[in-house]
DNA sequence: CCAATAGTGTCTATTAGACATTATGCT
DNA sequence: AGCATAATGTCTAATAGACACTATTGG
């Protein structure tokens, strides 16, 4: 079928009320999930490998359907729990991809939506759903441009991704560095209870960058989201950092 | 027609290979637009005022049915010059809305994109499309977290607005704000020769604050952007400005 | 010369990076 | 006591805001 819209001659009349939507043939509408997290100081996102045509042994994002009756939120929630077991880890809409032969079988426009676990969350979900692997995500680049990311097997081999999985993973890596040091989304990738120390570790796996100690100390505790839990870490062989809670806004 | 999805055993399996989308009713796609510039130094956006039910006599975002052979962007920039006759104006993407009950008739999800106007563009347009209005967008919050917009009409009425357009147009202003000063988006509201008060009044205009003239003028001048045109300004009673035209990166 | 705005110099306050020093828990 | 890392003090560099001052045009 073709263009469906109908010929206009005038710009001012209203879409909807001339358009009767039910009569031509819809996109597809999917999510896909970029489930994301640090693995060794490095991130990492879990892909599964397709067995089937297209792309057949290339690497895909964990993805799936809109129900007519699901939000987008709802359509990515039901993703993260269904194929990747877990729930309750911060998750946000990224970007829709709408090119034409995205998927070759046809038209599918997708939500991409970014997760971000912390270790326990990607563990748990490589536990429940064995399927799935944690591919190491390499960011040859800095800045708001960005560019092409590489995905990894744990033993170093590139991974060729399906679809435009790679753009998707780009994306999340961009929008991932962009908000990092405006906002909390840091705190997403860390457990309950962190040291200082580990939150510098997020920061620079995600940047690709070292950071300077006291500087990073000095910004993280003036910003107010930091509690002392008046403990300290256990079982180190030297002095044991202090451990914090993140505390919302105030 | 209930929730589409088969139920499934497990969750490694892959989604697309076991599925036929074509099978399920798909939800309607759409795209919005935000068609913003400045008029008397403020935030304007261009509505249509709904005529039919469901909203009738709200006020609406133009926007049209995503094709089945149509890219998002070409969906974007088609109502772009089907409905205000203009082209050549920065768009990108915003956000995708997908709340269950966002047009009472059917589940349509709808990709927001914003259009960013310089003067002319806002001229033609509402020359070109009687039916937009320029509203004007009170944005009563600042900071990153957001808040409700309101529009108000060239008298300074209150304009109801349809559907979930009023998120859409808070989407839009947070957006804007948050790149206008680490981005080059303030350059798509000025005509191609401007003064630097020209783009501070912009950026006062969007962030709603007063900026400190010799910080703004280092600051943009630093940051490579601007190349003299070597004119100035004409028709002034006093020391007329330098003109500068905006140059990507560098 | 005056009015009005363009454009700049300079001081201060704030923030970030560099680097060294002190503190502390464990063996 | 000594090790390894936590935590902090302090100097310097860079950047932003405040404010006043100079420059330039038309009338």
């Amino acid at each position: 079928m073709q263009n469906a819209y109908k010929a206009r001659p005038v710009i001012e009349t209203e879409f909807l009320a001339e358009y009767d939507p039910t009569a031509y043939e819809r996109p597809a509408l999917a999510v896909d999930l970029v489930l994301l997290g640090l693995r060794e100081g490095r991130p990492a996102a879990l892909l599964l490998k397709r067995e089937q045509h297209p792309h057949a042994g290339r690497w895909a994002l964990p993805g799936g359907f809109v129900g007519i009756d699901q939000t987008l939120d709802a359509a990515a929630l039901h993703v993260l729990h269904e194929k990747a077991g877990i729930t309750g880890v911060h998750l946000e809409q990224l970007y829709t991809f709408g090119a034409l032969a995205r998927d070759p079988r046809m038209r599918i426009v997708s939500v991409a939506y970014l997760a971000l676990l912390p270790e326990a969350a990607l563990a748990e979900a490589l536990e429940r759903a064995p399927s799935l692997v944690a591919a190491g995500i390499e960011v040859p680049w800095s800045g708001e441009a960005g560019g092409d990311v590489v995905a990894l097997s744990p033993k170093g081999e590139v991974l060729p991704l399906a679809f435009d999985h790679a753009d998707i993973l780009a994306m999340a890596m961009l929008r991932l560095r962009g908000k990092l040091d405006y906002s909390d989304v840091g705190f997403a990738l860390l457990p309950e209870h962190f040291t200082l120390r580990q939150l510098q570790d997020v920061h620079e796996a995600v940047l690709g960058t070292t950071l300077n100690k006291p500087a990073f100390r000095r910004r993280m505790l003036d910003r107010g989201w930091l509690a002392p839990t008046g403990s300290r870490e256990a079982g180190t062989s030297f002095r044991p950092a202090e451990l914090y809670r993140f505390q919302p806004s105030r």
